[in-house]
Order: structure tokens, then sequence, then C-alpha cells
DNA sequence: GAAAAGACCGAAACCCTTTTCTGTTCGTGT
DNA sequence: ACACGAACAGAAAAGGGTTTCGGTCTTTTC
């Protein structure tokens, strides 16, 4: 039956039905397959031509018993449907290469009871280590520090300092709005943002607040909190238009509020840029290509967080100390139509 | 040093270090932890007691050694970023349910080559089982049929006819929604889709032409191709409100171009749904639940897709028939705003 | 009190691959 | 022609767990 030499009743093909087949012993198949020096070029051939006829992929399970590395890194999640997530586990896919290290995925739905389930599975199938991510900055129980595998944590920070932890600088994003606000001659300049308990909002108004203290300016009005919708953001803006008739300028604390702005900027009639700026955070790429006009950002540089995240584990791998304590990642601007009118 | 107990020198414990404490032999210790008759209830106490002392988590991969099975399942997608894969990989992941089965996630990022490298480790690393997602619905080259493990393609169809493909019922998604705007009383229907290279812009089309002419009706005008963006679903309906000012729906073939020809609609003085319904596909929750009104969408019930995928998978492993050809997902209509008035 | 039965524990094989070490064969130098 | 080294092939152990089978000890029964 052409086509299905290599299944052998729907189990895998192993060296020792290679060796079998090119008429050697296991261990010389192995060092054949495996470019050691110690065998004849021609009964490598023999082997290869084997190992080809076969189909025969080793199974790296087996690889892993000796070395005491399976090549394996375990995502633990605690929300896949939030957005923010995928440009990590991303970032972090691709840092591990192709095929060089793969990548257990995890959800626990924000259920602890679960994690811990999917902790111990991940830690039963040896993964070589662990990377943690929360679905909002706000920190985390620690899984604990006392892992047989190094843990990083991305996005939300453990709450035990001897962990390491990876997120995004929320405060330098609200001073990069701020400042990118100030340089596009802006100065009266209100705050609408989401959900007062997320670490997220706090910081950005931190960081607004700083670099309208620097600047010798003041915030017009309270920091208007609620939630992360379009809908706060229209309703919010409306509001603001209403009380604060002469704001050039309204620095929203995520994209849907910032879209939300735009709409109840374009029903009252009021120009964007030219009346009114407005910008948002998290460059969400629906959302800001989307928008009339098109929206400034502020980009956390999610992508790299995850790619930095892995890196880390790579390093602990390779022995490096993994360090402990929160990093932080520079946010990245990035200007679009809503702050600086196209030409 | 407390805490560290169950680590030695950063490797994990093993069975042999639970049965030295124990002071009996692995195999005992091995049928203690496993529930075997064969071992007096002291004694198992007594290996429990030590289990626990060190922490010790089996090694499934050397129990997979033994059973041939790995409790792994791949899963390669070839595109992340599209919002479809989520859905559906949620889907999976919980019907794997937790801890039990892990999926291993690749992304080939569209590659052919990377994904045959992904194919290539996922086979090392012996997964049970393979669930291949694509990110559009027309078919895609095989992954081949002659796997050593049973594979369930989804969203996107294998192009070979002796696999089993999971993809969501466009057609009926198509006839659903024109059904529902005729049940709302409209008759002078457009429809503004995105690119027609895309099986489910044809698809959606057929299924909507159906339901038309079942009713005795005719689209108004032709179908409107372009691509799958707001800012085309804003241009279109613009087009389509000045060239056939009486149409009573729009029917669109993303809730992205729903959202635009809602904007367009509420630009131009049309009231929502007085005046014109707007109904659109895939019920991204974003889109629907931001726009205004809220918008009536076609729910491809992906993650519903992603569940059954996993448990063909599963019954793949027990032995049952995997099946083949294309199964179709019914389509299931979410009314919202757009359509109805709300009271 | 002895034999049979039963309960319990442990040695060893097995899964698949890598690696070390030993053994064989061949070629080369003297 | 002999000894030696090089080159190559294979046996065996290891890695962590499960399972079978055999052996020991206790208990029961006549």
């Amino acid at each position: 039956m052409a086509g299905k030499d290599h299944v052998r009743g729907g189990k895998a093909v192993t060296l020792t039905e290679v060796a079998r087949l090119a008429g050697v012993s296991v261990a010389t198949a192995s060092k054949a397959l495996n470019g050691r020096s110690q065998v004849a070029a021609r009964t490598r051939a023999r082997v290869l031509q084997a190992a080809e006829q076969l189909s025969f992929v080793p199974n790296t399970l087996a690889q892993g018993l000796l070395v005491g590395r399976t090549g394996t890194v375990g995502l633990l999640t605690s929300d896949l449907q939030g957005r923010f997530v995928i440009p990590i586990l991303m970032g972090a896919e691709d840092a591990f290469g192709a095929g060089r290290v793969n990548v257990f995925l995890c959800d626990a739905r924000g259920d602890t009871i679960r994690e811990q389930h999917q902790l111990k599975a991940l830690l039963s199938r040896r993964v070589d280590g662990l990377i943690v991510v929360g679905s909002r900055t706000d920190s985390r129980p620690s899984v604990g520090h006392d892992l047989p595998v190094p843990v990083v944590y991305v996005y939300a920070p453990s709450d035990d300092p001897e962990d390491l932890s990876l997120v995004p600088d929320n405060v330098a994003a609200g001073r990069l709005a701020v400042e990118h606000l100030i340089s596009c001659g802006r100065s009266r300049i209100a705050h609408v943002t989401g959900d007062p308990s997320y670490a997220a909002a706090q910081d950005r108004v931190t960081g607004a607040l700083a670099a309208l203290d620097a600047a010798g300016l003041e915030l017009v009005g309270e920091v208007m909190y609620s939630e992360w919708s379009e809908r706060w953001g229209r309703d919010a803006t409306a509001v603001l238009l209403e009380r604060y008739p002469d704001i050039d300028a309204v620095l929203c604390g995520s994209d849907q509020i910032a879209r939300g702005a735009l709409d109840t900027a374009r029903d009252q009639g009021r120009k964007v840029p030219g009346d009114i700026a407005v910008i948002g955070f998290d460059n969400w790429d629906e959302m800001v290509t989307n928008s009339r006009p098109e929206l400034t950002s502020i980009d956390p540089n999610l992508q790299l967080l995850g790619r930095s995240a892995a890196q880390r584990v790579f390093a602990a791998l390779d022995g490096e100390e993994l360090g402990k304590g929160v990093h932080t990642q520079a946010p990245r601007l990035v200007i679009r139509g809503s702050t600086v009118a196209r030409q």
C-alpha cells in the first residue's frame, strides 16, 4: 500500500525499525542520523535512506528523557479572550523559533483552581520553563517561587518581589501621550479613562499628570473614570464638551474610549484634529485604523514583551540567573490623523 | 531551607526518590500512587505521604513512552493574528479539559515551509492528534492523509476529500441573514461585502440570493465587493444610498463593513432600524456592542467548531473512525438594535 | 502443626533514544 | 610478517515510570 509505508498500525516509526531496515544496530543508526563521526559514509547513507523511506521522525520525548530537557515551554494565561494575550503569545512563539521549542498553551479562564490544575499538568509534562500571562497589569498571586523551572510573569506582575515580571510601562505611556499632545500645541487637555480599579488606568494618569506638571500645565477638570467602552468614551466626551467647551485635546485611556470620543466630537461638529486632538492607548489595529480620522495611539509593544519573556526563559535554561523584580517595557508613540492633520 | 524541599538541584523529583523516602521499591511506589490493589493500606499511606512531602509530580513523558500516548494535541494555525482562530482555540482547549490533554500551539505565519517544520516538530513530540486551523474558509493543501495521528481541519477545509474538515456554514449564514431581514418586513435589500476571492464572501452571497429567491425577491443592485473594512462599508453605503435611495436594508459581509454602513446611515440622517436595517456577519463582540445602534449579526459558532474538532480527535483516539469530508457548523442569529428597534 | 491460600513487596523487563565503552576489522609502518 | 593504531560497528546502560511475574511472609484451614 503505497504512501502508507511509514505507518505501522497507526503507531509511529521507531529507530529500531530504521536500524533493522538498514541492517545495522540502533546505536549505529542513531549515530548516523545525528551526524556523529564514528560511522562509515556508506553505512550512514544506508541509514539515512532507510529513515527517509520509513519517514522516520525521532521521538523527542525519549530524547528529552536522556537530556533532561524537553524543549517545551508552558504558557499559562488567565484569559485568552482578552486581546492583550495574543501579541504576547506571538512574540514568545516567535522568539522560540519554528520547531526548536514548542509552546504548551493553557487558559485558566481566570480560575485559580483551574490554574493549579494546569500548572501541575505542565510540570508533569516537564516543561523547561513557564510564562505566566495575565489579562490586566494589576499584580497577581505568585505561582510559587520554588518550582523546578524558571518562571517569567508577563503583563500581570507577580505579587512576590522575588519573581521576575515583565510589564508594559504605563506611566511612561501616559507621559508620552501628554508630551505628544503638548508638542502638538495643545494645552487644555482632559482625560477620560476606564475602570479605576485597573492599575493600567492609574499608571497612565500618573504619567500624564507628571508630564503636564513638567510643562507647567494642569488637567482640565477631574479624571473621568468609568469603563473601557466606546459608549463611555462618547458619553464622557459629551459631558466634557459641554462643561469645558474650550478644551483642545482629549487623552483617552484606551483606543475604544478614544473612538467614542471621536464619534461625539464628530456628532457635535468639532473638527479633529483641528479643534480637538484625540489620543488613545493600546494601538489596537482594528480600532485605530477604522476610525475617522485614524487614531494616534500609544503602542505598549506587547510582542516585544513576549519576545523578551521567551529570551529570559532561554537564558535561564542556559544557566544564567533569571533575575527578579518588575521590569518595564517602553511604549511607542504611533502618530495618526487624530492629533496631526494629514497633508 | 524550607519550601525548597522538592527541588533537587533544580531538577524535578523522581519516583525513585519518593520510593527511597518511603522505604519501598519504585514498583511499590508506582502501584501505591496509581491506586493499584496489590499494596497494603499502611504502605500506600507512607508512599503518599512521601510523595506529598517531596511534592512529587509524575513524569508524563516517561508514562507516555510506555503507553504510546502523550495526552497532547497539536494545534497548527496559519495565522494567530486573525480573530477567528482564538474562539476555535478556546473551544478546543475547553473540550480537552483542564489538565487532561494539553495543547501545543504552533503558528506557521501562513508560511508553508514553516508549517512543515512545525508539523515535523509536533510529530516528533508524539502528539496524539492534530487540529489544523486556517484563517479563511477557502480550502487549503492537505498536510497529508498518511500521518500516524488523526488530523482534523477547522475553518479552512483540506483540499483532500479524504480528510475531515469542519467549517462554518456560510451559505446557511447568508440565508439566515436574509430571512431575518425579510421577517422584519424588509424587501429592498442591498449587499455590501468584502474581498470576492474569499469563499466566505461567495458562500454568503449564495445563501442570501437563495433566500431572496425563495421569497420571490431580488437583490437591489449588484453585490458590492471590495475589502473587509469599515471604510469600504462607509463608502459603499454612501454609493448605495445615492443610487438606490429607497433601499430598506443593507446586508453586510462582515461586522466591520456593517459598522461602516451604520456610520454612513447616521451621517446621512437615515434612521436605523427605522429607515434602514443593517446586519453583519461574525458577531464580533467589540464591533457589535459598540456601534450605534448595536448590531444584529450572524454568529458562526466558532467555539462550538473548536469543541467539535477536539471531540472528533478524542473519538479517533478511542478507536472510532475519524470520518471524512467537509462538515458544516450551523450559524446562529443574534438580534440587536440594528434590525429590530429596542423597546 | 503442617500445608495451602492469600496478601504484599520487589526484581526485572519494557518504552525509545543517546552515549560510552568494548570489540572487531582493516590498513599501515617497520 | 607482525604489531600497532585507526576506523567503525555493536552491546549495554541510562533516563523515569509501569507492569508482569516470582518470591516472601502472614494467615487460614484441616
